[in-house]
DNA sequence: TGTACATCAGTGAACGCGCGTTCACTGATGTAC
DNA sequence: TGTACATCAGTGAACGCGCGTTCACTGATGTAC
């Protein structure tokens, strides 16, 4: 009786998902999708516990069944963003293929566009200011992509003659960095974005053949 | 009477600077003190207007005789940091002596040095959201500040035969992407800070030379 | 197959809190004469 | 130099709001027998 108006879902219009009753079902998951949407939406600043239950047409102390507080949901965001960076920047690199360059390229390319087409994604892993002493499987999960980009370092260093290569971990911190200043200047879709009279992807390509070049690596080796 | 307790200061103890009386003298710089020491201390989301007036030892109406409201503010600080930025690396770059690339370098650690040990200007510069295209002042502010690594890829840019020369805007945009991914993601004090088997600066200056030397730009040229 | 019971995953009402903002006001300061 | 007055830069009380969090509760689900 006093339940029912909260039954059936969208009363409120606001409710997203499968209700099936008084159970939700699979709140867990409706909540780190609610935080995806609203994260797009108002920012990783913007978003709140309680917007949260809101949109996943719940009452406010729902979520606390499924996450420790608002820090916890958002750990559990980055986490899964990283995985999936991860899985992305994997399929990009595609082991080397064609060749090592042109595949290097590509994983460049997929670094932006993970940013831009998953800027939910990419505030919570790298803007929301989660701790990575706190969540072990977080900073896991970030080791775990950034293996990715040591892989290929390591991979285009072993063409160089042995002495004259350069250690594959530093390569791959100065590839992070620069993909990642790039994409938090330039690919990025608030309002503080910077306009660049090129793609960020012409700029991140053309960076990264000067440094290869500097490195002794020159295209299309096998 | 009534006001007299929140008069002559430190009653809770929590007012900074001078107070001469009824009136502050002085509450907008105060204000923006009042936010820098904030923002480093609970990080930009976590500032707020009526802390600002907290810490200024002022009622919480006080502020809106100064700022239209928080974001006004904020974007002041930002100014303000640009700024100081310019001038920082105007001295580091110190007109390319002794020489370019000794003083490119200079410039790069000037970024890093920045970032670390001004960390409340740097948020507010890069991660508080403050929209450019409401502030034309504030883009101003950093396209001077930006204009500076400009300059240096110009002249470093003209070092090389004619017809070799790469477009300073790229290499400013380059240097500018690295120095920042590496302060975003290694430099900066907050939990989300990666462990580095190096010191930033390390990374950014061993950047820096692979990436001029790809240009052709070898060290100690006049 | 049915029943009793334990456990799980929600409800909804309530609370304290701090923020942003407004308002009529008032003390302090500057200026015209 | 003194005085009247306008303006400026504050006060402090009040408000609505949304958030985080707790609590006793209850409907739904699973399981032992």
């Amino acid at each position: 009786m006093a339940w029912s108006k909260h039954r059936g879902g969208g009363s409120k219009g606001e409710d997203h998902g499968p209700r099936r009753g008084y159970h939700h079902g699979n709140l867990r998951e409706t909540l780190i999708k609610a935080a995806l949407d609203l994260i797009g939406e108002k920012g990783v600043a913007g978003f709140t516990f309680a917007d949260a239950a809101r949109w996943a047409g719940v009452s406010p102390a729902a979520p606390y069944r499924h996450f420790r507080d608002r820090d916890a949901l958002m750990a559990d965001v980055a986490r899964q963003g990283f995985e999936r960076f991860e899985a992305f920047l994997t399929t990009a690199w595609n082991d080397g293929r064609p060749d090592l360059t042109t595949a290097f390229g590509n994983l460049g390319k997929a670094y932006l566009a993970f940013a831009r087409t998953e800027p939910a994604y990419y505030s919570a892993m790298f803007e929301s200011g989660v701790s990575l002493d706190d969540n072990p499987d977080l900073r896991q999960a970030g080791d775990r992509a950034f293996a990715i980009l040591r892989k290929a370092a390591e991979a285009l260093s072993a063409t160089l003659p042995q002495g004259a290569r350069p250690p594959a971990m530093m390569m791959a911190l100065h590839i992070w960095s620069l993909a990642h200043g790039i994409a938090s200047l330039f690919a990025r879709g608030d309002a503080a974005r910077r306009k660049l009279p090129m793609t960020p992807e012409e700029l991140l390509e053309a960076a990264t053949l000067i440094y290869l070049e500097g490195l002794g690596i020159t295209g299309h080796r096998k």
